[in-house]
DNA sequence: AATAGGACTTGCCGGAAGCAGC
DNA sequence: GCTGCTTCCGGCAAGTCCTATT
């Protein structure tokens, strides 16, 4: 079991329950150490209580997760080195001491096969006694105390609060949940005519969550929560520009700036004036941002009804009583501007005014001639710079793969024409070119500071007015703003298409997306012109061409993520995850009840969620023979999932980024034996699922639950979970760095060191206590005459260095793989982290750098008691 | 229902910038 | 100030999922 990774996750529940305990950072002790958490929650979200933390019969629906294996693959790290209580996110920059067995690759496992045959029987008679379908542990306590395979993937990583919540505490929210749950059809035909979702959305109307969603949804953050978490209501913009608090005070920080208001824009001048009426009118709006003001059209209400289908029904608050508390009053960022969903008929702007792409520059050819056996080519220019983007490759992996250079090949040949002195690339010789590649990029490193600002600040006046675009009246920023230059192309993984030339893009290439009234931008290259200028506020981008790679492809140029409209769209990514918690015990009965369905697409369905819910698989659509081969769960082959009895399920394929995911799950037999049935009769590259796809796979899903598709159980899981074994779950990987081992090596060659000066201590302290005088040191120096207090003193200094260094060369090793950047960017709900910090006095620039602030600017205002 | 087209999010990587230890 | 490491950040590939069309 893993004491440590469990606790963590207890402490930081603990945290998050407890408004009213003072800024200590906690030690997690132990298990033994009963949960003392959730004391608000379990007065008032009983549900919120077991799904989160518990395990009542209804969250041990969820099945055995294979996660777990990586919570019990972690390695258990004495209470000593347990590290203190840390943030959701905590970065190194609070964290001086990283901790141990926070993450292990999903590989191999130690895993028991601990589903015994008469824990099975229990749980097919529960099932057949509609007690509660959901569940999965109905094996001796004692026995599901031991393992945590069975709990639920946030219940066991809550493990410091398992055993507590499998007694007297849960039990409130037990009853309850069956309560709820028994609500759901015990026949399939029972009640076919009701639309699944409202069947399934257990939590809607009773409990804390309705509550929750009954404020949040209805009001915005801001209003029933200022910076301190008090209430709001004398926040009177000073001016029409509510600019968003990230760079209210950072004026001068150009990659800070901030929406503004455009002052050229006449259309939009009539927009302020109405806007300035409406705020005068009603204060109440304070809120609500720029852009949406001036909008405020039918429109905007239109689809603000449609969203609210989607959101809970309004009950009554009774308490939660946060007290407004202590929120550092320094943060900058303590608060942003509000965000609205996106208004109606997809429309997603009213006004869109922006100066186009900037191309990268034309090609300067060098001169260097390449050998031909031997002998130097001469090139032309283009042909110059395609052989130069080959040379400076040489050196990566990319030269070990024949596709690559075969493509390569291909391409060049036909600028090369038919009768080129240049046949074949095993005669070319690129050293030449790679060398003087080489040599400028050695120039460049040599520039002085001065030079690289100069060139940096060309760069800077050169683009800074593609950088912007003025939205619905608002400055935002544009992501990529920058066509991207000619190159080879470098797929992932065996793409088919690797080494292909990736040509150079033109304007008469490009499709400009701008506002009708808004200038259209000039062509930057003379004597040239757009492909196409349009005029469509149905979408979000500025503007696009095809990829040159695969035409049928595009290439888009969008707002960055730090602007309002991908805020919004982030927003709502996270509000469905967190409506997801509403529904998701009936939609793990309902899957559950399937397992064992007699229609093969039904059975199929259900297997395939609940891999997705407990792996945290992706869809996986269909992919062309021109991509490179890997998969998702609906496109899982034979040769990827290995049963090996009684019921463990052997994963190993090349999921997205043909990154490989390896994974060994205890299932539920039911599952064990349908995933036995799927497979039969087939050969290894057929597919498991072979009745399903992505789209029946996300109809069935949206019959459960609005808007439901197969990648909100990962943001629901990830955010729920909230831990640093998200990275892990959801597969994040990066490449083990180069310098890796080396670093490794010079680790642990300075831990020896320090342990070789540690026993010279310790002899020089003997012998300074007899009153001897200490020896020589190893480098043949004599030593000063230290006291015993003083040597006492460095022993200690010297152990506190070797231990703090051996738990860096163990994060290092345990993180080498792991990605935790890519959970934190598009999987946990930064609400979450915020409103720790708020509770904790926790600048949230400790937590998130300066681009996560900007992209979560939505969020800064979340109430301290915010639970996702 | 299947397929194609289109729009958007997710995710890895590498270079630049920043920072700590010497 | 230098070195070596970490973090940031942009680039762009590779996914998901929706809608329109056949």
């Amino acid at each position: 079991m893993a004491v440590e990774a469990c606790n963590k996750q207890k402490v930081m529940a603990d945290d998050m329950d407890d408004d009213d305990v003072p800024l200590v950072f906690k030690r997690s002790s132990s298990s033994s150490k009963p949960n003392q958490s959730n004391s608000e929650i379990k007065k008032s979200v009983p549900q919120k209580h077991d799904q989160q933390l518990g395990r009542s019969p209804a969250s041990n629906a969820r099945p055995p997760n294979g996660q777990n294996n990586f919570v019990q693959r972690s390695k258990m790290v004495p209470s000593s080195r347990t590290p203190p209580d840390r943030s959701p996110l905590m970065s190194p920059k609070l964290s001086s001491s990283p901790t141990k067995g926070l993450a292990v690759k999903p590989t191999m496992v130690d895993s028991k096969p601990s589903t015994s045959k008469a824990a099975e029987l229990n749980s097919d008679k529960r099932q057949i006694k509609g007690e509660n379908s959901l569940n999965v542990s109905s094996r001796p306590k004692e026995e599901s105390e031991d393992s945590e395979d069975d709990k639920p993937l946030s219940a066991r990583l809550h493990a410091g609060g398992s055993k507590f919540n499998s007694g007297n505490a849960n039990k409130g929210a037990n009853v309850s949940n069956f309560g709820q749950t028994s609500k759901i059809p015990k026949s399939e035909d029972s009640d076919d005519e009701i639309p699944l979702s409202s069947k399934f959305r257990v939590k809607a109307v009773a409990g804390g969550s309705a509550k929750r969603f009954s404020t949040s949804d209805k009001k915005p953050l801001l209003a029933e929560c200022g910076q301190n978490g008090s209430a709001s209501t004398d926040r009177k913009p000073s001016a029409v520009l509510k600019k968003r608090n990230v760079d209210s005070e950072k004026p001068t920080d150009t990659s800070l700036k901030r929406p503004k208001l455009c002052e050229t824009s006449t259309l939009h001048k009539n927009k302020e004036s109405s806007v300035k009426a409406e705020m005068e009118e009603e204060d109440e709006e304070d809120h609500i941002p720029i852009s949406q003001r001036i909008k405020k059209t039918a429109v905007a209400e239109k689809k603000s009804a449609q969203v609210k289908k989607f959101t809970k029904p309004t009950t009554p608050i009774t308490k939660f009583n946060q007290k407004p508390k202590k929120f550092i009053k320094n943060s900058k960022y303590s608060e942003s501007s509000k965000v609205h969903p996106s208004s109606g008929d997809g429309q997603k702007w009213t006004t869109l005014v922006h100066n186009g792409v900037i191309f990268p520059p034309p090609y300067k050819p060098h001169g260097v001639k390449m050998l031909y056996k031997g002998k130097p080519v001469d090139l032309t220019s283009e042909q110059e710079e395609v052989a130069t983007m080959f040379a400076v490759m040489l050196g990566t992996e990319y030269m070990d793969k024949p596709k690559f250079k075969e493509n390569f090949m291909d391409d060049w040949r036909k600028i090369l024409g038919k009768n080129h002195i240049i046949q074949s690339l095993e005669h070319c010789d690129f050293t030449p070119i790679y060398d003087w590649h080489l040599s400028e990029k050695e120039k460049k490193k040599q520039m002085t500071t001065e030079e690289k600002k100069a060139l940096k600040e060309e760069k800077l006046q050169q683009e800074e007015k593609y950088m912007w675009a003025i939205l619905d009246g608002v400055k935002e920023k544009v992501g990529n703003f920058r066509v991207e230059p000619p190159g080879l192309f470098r797929g992932r993984g065996e793409h088919p298409k690797m080494g292909k030339l990736k040509r150079r893009i033109q304007p008469s290439d490009i499709t400009i997306n701008i506002g009708k009234d808004a200038p259209i931008p000039l062509c930057p290259i003379p004597g040239q012109s757009w492909k196409e200028i349009r005029h469509d506020n149905t979408v979000t981008w500025l503007a696009f061409w095809n990829d040159p790679i695969n035409p049928k492809e595009f290439k888009y140029v969008f707002l960055a993520a730090s602007s309002t409209l991908k805020g919004q769209s982030d927003k709502e990514k996270y509000e469905k995850a967190r409506l997801l918690k509403d529904y998701i015990q009936g939609i793990r009965a309902a899957y559950t009840k399937d397992f064992t369905s007699k229609d093969p697409t039904k059975k199929q369905i259900s297997v395939a969620t609940y891999l997705i819910d407990k792996l945290a698989l992706r869809a996986g659509n269909e992919k062309d023979d021109d991509e490179a081969d890997t998969v998702g769960c609906c496109t899982l082959k034979v040769e990827n999932v290995e049963p090996v009895p009684p019921n463990i399920l052997k994963f190993d394929f090349l999921g997205k980024d043909s990154i490989r995911y390896q994974n060994e799950v205890e299932v539920e037999v039911a599952v064990f034996r349908a995933i036995q049935e799927f497979r039969n009769k087939k050969k290894d590259g057929d597919d498991i699922f072979d009745k399903l796809d992505t789209s029946k796979l996300n109809a069935h899903l949206k019959e459960l639950m609005p808007g439901l598709t197969a990648k909100v159980f990962r943001t629901y899981n990830a955010s729920i979970t909230l831990d640093d074994m998200v990275a892990i779950i959801c597969n994040h990987q990066r490449t083990v760095s180069k310098s890796h081992s080396a670093q490794m090596t010079r680790l642990n060659e300075k831990i020896d060191e320090l342990k070789n000066i540690l026993e010279e201590l310790r002899t020089d302290l003997a012998r300074a206590k007899k009153g001897k005088p200490p020896l020589k040191g190893s480098d043949g120096k004599s030593k000063r005459n230290l006291n015993p207090d003083a040597l006492e003193k460095k022993i200690s200094q010297t152990t506190a260095k070797i231990e703090k260094m051996e738990r860096d060369k163990d994060t290092k090793e345990d993180l080498k793989t792991v990605a935790l950047g890519t959970s934190k960017i598009n999987y946990l709900d930064p609400r979450i982290t915020v409103a720790w910090c708020k509770r904790h006095e926790v600048p949230i620039e400790k937590i998130f750098n300066k681009s996560l602030l900007a992209k979560f600017a939505w969020a800064m205002d979340v109430k301290p008691s915010f639970r996702f």
